[in-house]
RNA sequence: GGGCCGAUAGCUCAGUCAGGUUGAGCGCUCGGCUGAUAACCGGGAGGUCCGCGGUUCAAAUCCGUGUCGGCCCA
């Protein structure tokens, strides 16, 4: 479909061009017409053309998880993330931009377990493996496309036609792949590690995963018997199920505990504890008495031996090598008893010390937290059930000191709210701390806005980062490609790790086409390898989800199935997330890439913040402050909402969401939208030809104010282009808004108004074209990265089929020397602190802008503002509407001036008694020359008849402004520069143009209600009560004329007649159109 | 509990690196302008620079400490 075939009506602003706009921007319209136009165009795809043999530049979407919609900070996110891709592109890229989505993961199978009513694992076997699995891929695949279509709502391009999803085959090769590579470099491990699981799901979850929220849980303390010698270990828990699985006790070496001897109920107990918290534990067990029998230091109590209290109901808890004993551990503090329970299957740091102390690893609960057979008497019960047997059979010993419940903040699944258990069980690893090193020299290789967040934050992460578990005993992942043999003795030698479909397809013994295979489960559960006469199993589980987007750099390439690409473009040039990524995707990235290639896999990082309320509170559902992305779409339009995420300093900080700036944002760009349709009428009508009459055709035509615009479009660019370099496109934006808005719109159109309006076909009128088509072309450009949509309308009405198909295909601007010119700039500047300030002081005199002054006068404080106003008097002129404008420098003296002198009473009284008064009026009615004492004295001296002493303390010198002239003082940022006097005093020549130009202004207006054309001839007729009025008006019949396009002043019998009170005076006016 | 980041006008932020009278835009308000007109211009009001302590002639800025918010870790 051609250009010509679009509707016109549809589409204001393409077809012809110059042609007509709509008054209202009007967001939404712009936004359906430009859908419509790229669509018709294939803007998208011509753009990718556009650049495609540019320098490659690898961008690579960090993939959003495919539960939920785009909220606001997924919004912010992608609105950079497009905003950046289009800006290096149009700097000359051809930029990958390929979108990704993380598709696998236990929060997508807990949404479908919900969905379908499941409550645990066996519901899931008994709905069947492979129901379940294609259950969480349809629910996936549903989820990416409502997050797709958010994404293209706001104008995100990036390559939706073929985005990389983790759960296709190319992709979930590429972890294979990689996995492989780690395996061969001996940096994966199965083995017992201590891990938070979650019960109800039935497999590990990450650290991160764990959610901390208050719950009650029951407090013992419990007394554990010593051998060999009298008394027992008072210890604390909050988790009776775990002391069937004690294995030894920990002290603190330096603390110092006491031997108590206590009594209550008539028996005595000898108890060992910390000193410091001694009173407390015997009040608690409610002991009525008690003497310390003895202090030793933890040191003195080291290789004690104890015996379980648990020991009858638990036979297999081991009660060798070394267990039951007392051991130094580093977590132990003077808190609770100072004597900590230690079970190396129920805890991390109680894991690690038990692995030091080389002691056996013992865990008698299975995944579903249920104990085994090992559990001995406690067997089949849920381990948060047990808790009160435990209790209960601990208190028959007689070994329960104290018990009791606690409020306090416990771990729970981030999916089924389910709380969390430590414990030990066999899971697979890769080995991350054993290139520790590697990783952390390799952070070097990367660049990070704001680049404390490298060298604080993602060391420190990097530096604590313990093994990375990367197996899930779950369905919905990437199968872990680890085949084992028969009885295996754990040996890593002994396992074969497949790395591509092609590999397995060789390796197994089924018949298996590497071009079809599901690598999910269960079909790879099935197949077996057997080579060497030994048959290979796959290990059941799947990968940990963060593993799929850790292979995201070189998975978006389809490596390893196809290589070029990954030759050609690996590592990734840039990546953005927000701050949680520094733990998440950022450090996956890191690990992977360096475990299997050695290399960091991106070069340059930004890390943006997190979108909160306007409160600076994050934005939850149950706090209901949540603003939804197409809210504010509907309210403001994609590209104010975007303007106003890009407006936000993307590096770390978090964004303070607002309605009020948005709206801000949408004004902004009302008033670029009537910059730019002010002067298409214009050009219209003169056929202005942008083509033959552009800026070098124009040059010698120019105005200083054509120059001016053009030097400060030099500076944005300039002060852009360094923005974006620096990440900073929030600074780019406000450099480029106050050009449009304070530049552009407010001084620049202000002036060539009148050059527009002339009837005749000028040099000067065609160079104000010239410059403001070619102004309005650079900031549609300028502009595209952040607002496609408007940009794109303004540059299809500017260009019509003369320019690219799609604004998008420009390339950034360049600055221009030619057009350089900074001290123009500074002029402009300060003759605009010269207005604005005598601005001013004609509103202090009461003097309108349309009534001429006679005479502007500038007290310059500064040279360089003298200089200035030198140059530019002319302009000054036209802005303040004076006759003539008067420069006095730094070194001269503005002699209409004159200083007189405010009395200091409580000085002069005393000294002067009786005649103060006198002085003081001497001193009010002095007019001197300069403001110092000796010219003072001397004229009040004369007025008084007689000398007169004056000191400093006695006056304060004030200037004298003459009545006729108005001051106002010009700064700029609040700094003073000068002065600036208008001459107010009345002519009759300046009443004259005045009355003039209220008539003409009042015309206008009665033109405007009859809807005129601009250009229709009119007749006019004026009827003004006083003569003399009438006569001061007369003598400007001609500018009257000119300016209101009127034909004939004669009578007008029944056109649009007026009464108008001007200043007081009456006066009819009647117009009619002569068309 | 620990690490990192932030707090300046009603709102959004600059100024903090390198100490010297806190500044802009928006909003509010008063006035002006009028063929960009639901636009535009000027004036005004509005501040415990989060609190406390220290260094210094001088602190929004440097140091210490606390409070609140955010992220991460436990």
């Amino acid at each position: 479909m051609s250009r010509s075939d679009i509707d016109e009506e549809d589409r204001p602003s393409e077809g012809a061009r110059f042609g007509e706009v709509p008054d209202q921007y009007d967001p939404e319209a712009v936004e359906k017409r430009v859908f419509e136009y790229w669509e018709e165009v294939d803007a998208y795809e011509k753009t990718k053309e556009a650049f495609a043999d540019e320098e490659p530049f690898f961008f690579v979407d960090g993939p959003p998880y495919t539960s939920g919609a785009a909220h606001m900070g997924t919004t912010w996110n992608k609105s950079l993330k497009d905003a950046y891709i289009r800006h290096i592109r149009m700097r000359g890229h051809d930029v990958t931009d390929r979108p990704g989505y993380d598709m696998h993961g236990l929060p997508i199978e807990t949404k479908v377990e919900e969905r379908l009513g499941f409550e645990n694992k066996k519901d899931i076997e008994e709905f069947g493996m492979e129901n379940f699995i294609s259950e969480c891929k349809s629910f996936a695949d549903e989820q990416l496309e409502g997050l797709q279509s958010d994404f293209k709502s706001f104008g995100v391009w990036m390559d939706w036609e073929n985005p990389y999803k983790t759960v296709s085959p190319e992709y979930m090769e590429a972890a294979w792949w990689g996995f492989s590579q780690i395996a061969e470099r001996g940096l994966v491990d199965q083995g017992k590690r201590s891990i938070s699981q979650c019960p109800r799901c039935e497999t590990a979850i990450a650290n991160n995963e764990v959610e901390y929220e208050d719950r009650e849980d029951p407090t013992v303390y419990v007394s554990f018997p010593l051998r060999e010698r009298e008394g027992s270990l008072v210890i604390y828990t909050t988790t009776p199920w775990t002391i069937p699985a004690n294995e030894f006790v920990a002290v603190g070496e330096e603390l110092t505990y006491q031997k108590i001897r206590a009594t209550r109920d008539g028996e005595e107990d000898v108890l060992y504890i910390a000193a410091e918290c001694v009173e407390n534990v015997l009040s608690k067990g409610r002991y009525e008495d008690y003497e310390i029998e003895e202090e030793i230091s933890g040191a003195e109590m080291l290789g004690w031996e104890y015996d379980l209290p648990l020991a009858e109901e638990v036979p297999a808890n081991p009660d060798r090598d070394g267990t039951h004993t007392v051991y130094h551990a580093d977590y132990v503090e003077a808190e609770d008893t100072g004597l900590v329970h230690s079970a190396p299957g129920h805890g991390e740091v109680d894991f690690e010390r038990g692995q030091e102390l080389g002691l056996p690893i013992f865990c008698p609960i299975g995944g579903d937290g249920v104990y085994t057979s090992e559990g001995g008497k406690y067997e089949g019960q849920f381990v948060k059930e047990a808790d009160e047997e435990i209790t209960a059979d601990i208190e028959e010993k007689g070994l329960l000191v104290a018990s009791g419940t606690i409020t306090h903040s416990y771990g729970h699944c981030w999916r089924c709210d389910t709380p969390i258990l430590q414990m030990a069980t066999d899971q697979w690893f890769i080995t991350i701390t054993d290139v520790k090193e590697e990783l952390l020299d390799n952070i070097e290789d990367s660049e990070w806005h704001p680049q404390w967040a490298r060298d604080n934050r993602f060391r420190d992460f990097v530096e604590n980062a313990p093994d990375w578990n990367v197996s899930r005993q779950r369905y919905w992942g990437i199968p872990i490609p680890i085949w084992v043999p028969e009885g295996w003795c754990g040996e890593m030698d002994d396992v074969i790790v497949i790395g591509s479909r092609e590999e397995l397809a060789k390796r197994v013994d089924e018949d298996v086409d590497p071009e079809e295979v599901d690598l999910h489960r269960p079909t790879v559960d099935d197949l077996t390898i057997t080579e060497d006469g030994t048959t290979y199993e796959r290990v059941p589980d799947v990968f940990d989800v963060w593993l799929d987007s850790s292979v995201a750099s070189w998975g978006t390439l389809d490596y390893p199935g196809d290589e070029e690409r990954f030759e050609e473009l690996w590592p990734a040039d840039l990546i953005m997330e927000a701050h949680d990524q520094t733990r998440g995707w950022f450090w996956s990235q890191l690990g992977m890439g360096t475990a299997a290639l050695g290399e960091i896999p991106y070069d340059e990082v930004l890390m943006h913040g997190f979108a909160n309320d306007s409160e600076g509170k994050k934005m939850s559902k149950s706090v209901g402050n949540v603003v939804q992305p197409h809210e504010a779409i509907q309210r403001h339009g994609s590209d104010a909402m975007r303007l106003f995420l890009l407006s936000v300093n993307p590096q770390g900080e978090d964004m303070r969401f607002s309605w009020d700036e948005m709206a801000t944002m949408e004004r902004n760009l009302n008033i670029l939208w009537n910059v730019f349709r002010f002067p298409l009428p214009y050009m219209r009508m003169d056929g202005f030809d942008p083509e033959g009459t552009d800026l070098e055709a124009v040059d010698s035509d120019l105005e200083l104010v054509d120059e001016w615009i053009l030097a400060r479009l030099q500076t944005v660019t300039r002060e852009m282009t360094a923005a974006w370099d620096d990440f900073r496109q929030d600074q780019a934006l406000s450099a480029l808004m106050e050009f449009v808005v304070e530049d552009v719109s407010r001084f620049y159109i202000q002036v060539v108004r009148e050059r527009m309006w002339d009837e005749e076909d000028s040099p000067s009128k065609n160079a104000a074209y010239a410059t403001l088509y070619h102004v309005l072309k650079q900031v549609c450009a300028l502009l595209a990265p952040y607002a496609p949509f408007i940009t794109e309308e303004i540059y299809g009405a500017l260009t019509g089929d003369r320019g690219h198909d799609t604004v998008h295909m420009l390339e950034w601007p360049e600055q221009e020397e030619y057009w350089t010119d900074e001290q123009l700039e500074t002029d402009i500047e300060l003759v605009r602190a010269v207005e604005e300030a005598g601005s001013n002081a004609r509103q202090q005199a009461e003097r309108k802008l349309r009534w001429p002054v006679s005479r502007v006068v500038v007290a310059a404080g500064e040279d360089r503002l003298a200089e200035a106003v030198g140059r530019q008097g002319a302009l000054l002129e036209d802005r303040l509407n004076a006759r003539e404008i008067h420069v006095v420098a730094t070194d001269e003296r503005f002699e209409e001036l004159a200083y007189s002198a405010r009395a200091d009473m409580s000085v002069l009284g005393p000294q002067f008694g009786d005649r103060a008064g006198e002085v003081m009026s001497a001193l009010n009615e002095a007019r001197i020359e300069e403001p110092s004492l000796d010219a003072l004295s001397a004229a009040v001296s004369t007025a008084l008849g007689e000398d007169v002493e004056l000191t400093e303390e006695m006056v304060e010198f004030v200037e004298e402004t003459p009545e006729e002239l108005s001051g106002s003082r010009i700064t700029i940022e609040g700094n003073g520069l000068g002065v600036v006097y208008v001459d107010t005093e009345l002519t009759e020549d300046i009443e004259s143009e005045g009355y003039a130009r209220e008539v003409i202004r009042r015309v206008q207006e009665m033109r405007k209600e009859l809807d005129l054309p601009i250009d229709a001839p009119i007749r006019l007729d004026l009827d003004i009560a006083d003569d003399q009025v009438a006569g001061l008006v007369s003598e400007h019949e001609d500018l009257i004329a000119e300016e209101v396009r009127a034909a004939e002043l004669e009578t007008v019998e029944d056109g649009h007649r007026k009464e108008w009170e001007v200043e007081g005076i009456e006066m009819e006016i009647a117009i009619e159109s002569l068309e």
